[in-house]
DNA sequence: GATAGTGGATAGTGCCGGTATCTATTACGG
DNA sequence: CCGTAATAGATACCGGCACTATCCACTATC
């Protein structure tokens, strides 16, 4: 098919193709002549992949085009892959390491060991943990840590269903790409689910209702 | 104290601390002379959760005004609150009603109804999650669905840890700010430890190690 | 052979979170 | 009482990002 088909069937408009082939988001189509070029389904796949991880993952282009380098690569390191699409959190780049942050470090290596994880405390997922639970000791929620283990049970589960999701779901040949979509599109989800959750939650505890009558605007 | 030394203490610099009075996001000083302003312990802490919200959850100068409007309610309608902390996510605005959207509005309703959940399905939260299913349909993971009972179980006992922390740790005057510290920080906490547990849960799967040795760059 | 569509390139747009600069004023140390 | 530093307040500007507009040379198609 040709660029405004492909246009035309992902909602994405001519130029942000081009845009996103640009950056390295999307092979381009294979040129037929000097102003042709055919697009396939693989293309049209990818680049709903691309608007998935933009506008429901909050991804950046730049991260994307990083996650999506590894997934192209034949090596396919797959707890590389993981990691490129998972460290695409963290705003702050490095964050100073203050009392606090020093502080939430330990009790972050302690719940690492103390679950019995496989996860070394240098992965950017831990400073962010650290960087977090700093933030909320400054703001004197040092005691939030208490729930920590509650919340590491929870991801425990949530992980090792989506593990198994994609082990027994995804086709070896798409599993890197299933892990991609777990595990951004998976977070969109279950943090969706919390907020309702805490809808639900915040309703039995002060009767507050989800949604009064005549609320909805 | 004046501004310098609240900018000193912080961390925060001057002109940015006039930038967030601008915005709303944090109360001016109380005027002693037509150049002088008194700021107080209340400033330094909305000025620390502030950049917390900022830095580790992510959130807009603009959503962050709106959210502390809402604390600084009189009224302080909990659940308002609540709903204005959650409703920071979503990038897409709106999003058209195709065809996935539809299904998976379905989908997240009857969810909530098989839960018990006291949470209307017209809440925003419930839109991400539909679009965050579709967009999961679409990608030929509508069988991403079967996880939703896992995910939503692992979300109430978030959830409920939350708001058990909330009510009996803190005051009923911080409460307000409490429950957006928990909601907005929490989903951070939470998102870290799912990755860490991500990376165990792999590695248990597929004996990638979460850090082999010489791979911490 | 006119028209619409295309690949490729460059420049521009709108938003966002600040930062720089400027003025008029005042606090403060000596 | 004077010089310096700091401050309030206002406006202008900046860099990053995700596009978007425009242009050109060319070609598929009617």
């Amino acid at each position: 098919m040709r660029i405004g088909e492909l246009s035309r069937k992902t909602g994405v408009p001519v130029p942000t193709i081009k845009y996103y082939v640009r950056e390295g988001l999307l092979p381009a189509g294979e040129l037929t002549s000097r102003n042709q070029a055919s697009y396939d389904e693989t293309h049209e796949r990818r680049l709903r992949l691309i608007r998935a991880l933009l506008d429901v993952g909050g991804m950046k282009v730049a991260e994307i085009a990083d996650v999506l380098a590894a997934v192209d690569d034949p090596e396919r390191p797959l707890h590389k892959v993981l990691g490129a699409a998972a460290d695409r959190m963290g705003g702050t780049p490095a964050g100073h390491d203050d009392a606090e942050t020093a502080a939430a470090r330990t009790t972050v290596a302690g719940l690492i060991s103390r679950r019995g994880w496989h996860a070394h405390e240098s992965n950017p997922a831990a400073d962010d943990l650290a960087r977090a639970l700093a933030a909320l000791t400054r703001l004197g929620h040092g005691s939030f840590a208490e729930l920590l283990e509650t919340y590491a049970e929870a991801a425990e589960q949530v992980a090792q269903a989506d593990l198994a999701y994609v082990d027994r779901r995804v086709a070896l040949e798409d599993m890197v790409e299933g892990v991609v979509i777990g595990t951004v599109l998976g977070e969109a989800v279950f943090s969706a689910l919390r907020r309702l959750a805490h809808v639900d939650a915040s309703a039995r505890l002060y009767g507050a209702e989800g949604v009064p009558e005549g609320d909805k605007g």
